[in-house]
Parts: structure tokens; C-alpha cells; sequence
DNA sequence: ATGGTGGGTAGCCCA
């Protein structure tokens, strides 16, 4: 039995309540992580997930706006909900989870969008993005601890997580600028890119598709801003993954679409 | 070249 992990932005987890109960019906991950829940603790819909077996159940959200949850079949433990650029956005949540004789950190991630401006001059929420990924350096995957790292992460670091390599230089989630800051922190952390780990890197990867598109899938201008990241320690363990891309055209959808991820952990 | 579509929530913010 494998030990499987969804990260989903959910764009709202109250509204779109009927496809997470789906997603949760028809994979049954050991254990969901959302981001975009749009909900202050108090009315984060609990019910409807102890209802559908996930009975482990803990938020870092606020009104209006981000948001994160971390859901479970098995007994999740509150590890620290950190603040980032010192504003109290509810960006971060990491819990720890038993799984194979041991147990797993698992941090959850919502990643500041940006704007639409590339010029942190100018853009105060482009600059908020760029520190925001530069003090995920603080969050490095341990040497001795198994750890996982997921979430929207909003950039698609590689030529092929995005449609139009060319056409989205300047486009924010795909400038240099972020890439390459991405890229570093992600490797300074000692983290593991697994989406990409057994994939040929001219093999396009996408987990987002506009809702401005008159047809996504036709047009299918599509990038990878969801991931899946863990320490080195783990590798040998991960199993393989899934990008949900269906759920794309499930009934009210969500803009991004879930990432399953499985390992040899049981 | 531009605006396109969503969600939250009260006249705009944000993705």
C-alpha cells in the first residue's frame, strides 16, 4: 500500500466542496493539501471531510483571501504555521505525519501570485513574491528527517512548464528573475524536484489553465505552477505521480487541478 | 494590442 499525497489550489474550498468530496471519493489520497481555501478557521467546513474519512484536520486560513489546509486519513501533528516578509498571510502550514515506520514533515505552501507587473520597481506585490522565495531558504529539507514539500508555488521554473517559453519571459511565473531565485532556493535547500525527476525535460508539464481561455483545453496554454518537492533521503521511496488533468473540466472547476503524489511509505 | 473569467465580499480586492 502506498502512502499518497494531493496538493490542489482550490480557489475556494467552500464552493468547490462537491469536487474535493470527488477527488477525495474517487483517489482517496492518505493525505490533502489545499491552498486558496478562502475561509477563516471558524467556518472551515470540517464536517464535510470527517464525513468523507479525513478526520485529521488542520488550517492556517483567513478572510477573504490564501489560505491553507492539510487533511488526513491518519493522525497529522501541527508542526508550525511560519509568517513570511512579516505580514500575516496565511501562506504556510507544516505538520508531521507517520508513514513507513517513520515519519514524514510535510510542509504545505501558497506562494504569493505577484501581480501583473514583472518590476518589483514598481510592483510591490512582484518584490513581496521575490523576498517571499528568497526566505524559503529558511525552509530547507532536512539531511536526516524525511521531508515533503508541496504546493502552488506560482512559478514554473523550467522551458517546458509553460506553453510558450518565449512568449512568457516577461509574463510573471516564468520571468528570469524568479526562475532562477526559485531554483536556487530550491536547490540550497536540498530539495527534489519530483515531477520532474523521471521526465524529459522537452516534455511539456502543466497543473494550471487560465479560466480567460474560451476553451483550455483546446487552446491548453497551460503551466506548472503546482509541485512536489522532497529531500534527497526520500527519493528512493517516491513512486511516481499523477497530475489530475480531468479535473480541469470537472462541473464548477478549479483553475489549477490536483497532483498526486505516491510513495513506498505504506 | 487588449481583455478575457473566476472568487470573496461589499464597492473593490485578488487570482
Amino acid at each position: 500500500m502506498p502512502f499518497t499525497i494531493a496538493t490542489w489550489n482550490i480557489n475556494s474550498v467552500r464552493l468547490r466542496m462537491p469536487i474535493v468530496e470527488r477527488l477525495l471519493k474517487e483517489h482517496a489520497p492518505d493525505v490533502l493539501c489545499l491552498q486558496e481555501t478562502k475561509v477563516p478557521d471558524e467556518l472551515f467546513p470540517e464536517k464535510a471531510f470527517r464525513k468523507a474519512g479525513y478526520e485529521h484536520i488542520l488550517f492556517h486560513g483567513q478572510k477573504g483571501y490564501h489560505g491553507v489546509a492539510t487533511v488526513a486519513r491518519r493522525p497529522i501533528e501541527l508542526v508550525e504555521k511560519r509568517r513570511f516578509c512579516e505580514i500575516d498571510d496565511s501562506r504556510h502550514l507544516s505538520v508531521r505525519v507517520q508513514a513507513g515506520g517513520g515519519s514524514v514533515l510535510l510542509h504545505n505552501f501558497y506562494v504569493p501570485a505577484g501581480g501583473d507587473e514583472p518590476d518589483p520597481e514598481i510592483n510591490r506585490k512582484f518584490r513581496h513574491k521575490l523576498d517571499f522565495v528568497h526566505e524559503m531558504n529558511g525552509v530547507p529539507a532536512s539531511q536526516d528527517d524525511a521531508s515533503i514539500l508541496v504546493g502552488d508555488l506560482n512559478i514554473a521554473p523550467q522551458e517546458h512548464d509553460v506553453w510558450s517559453h518565449k512568449q512568457l519571459l516577461n509574463v510573471v511565473s516564468h520571468t528570469p528573475v524568479e526562475t532562477e531565485g526559485f531554483e536556487a532556493m530550491r536547490r540550497a535547500g536540498g530539495w527534489v524536484d519530483l515531477m520532474r525527476l523521471n521526465v524529459p525535460a522537452e516534455q511539456k508539464l502543466y497543473t494550471w489553465w487560465s479560466y480567460r481561455a474560451k476553451d483550455w483545453e483546446a487552446s491548453d496554454r497551460g503551466r506548472r505552477l503546482d509541485h512536489v518537492w522532497s529531500s534527497a533521503n526520500l527519493v528512493p521511496r517516491f513512486k511516481g505521480y499523477e497530475i489530475l488533468k480531468a479535473a480541469r473540466g470537472w462541473e464548477k472547476p478549479s483553475d489549477h487541478v490536483p497532483v498526486i503524489a505516491r510513495f513506498d511509505l505504506e
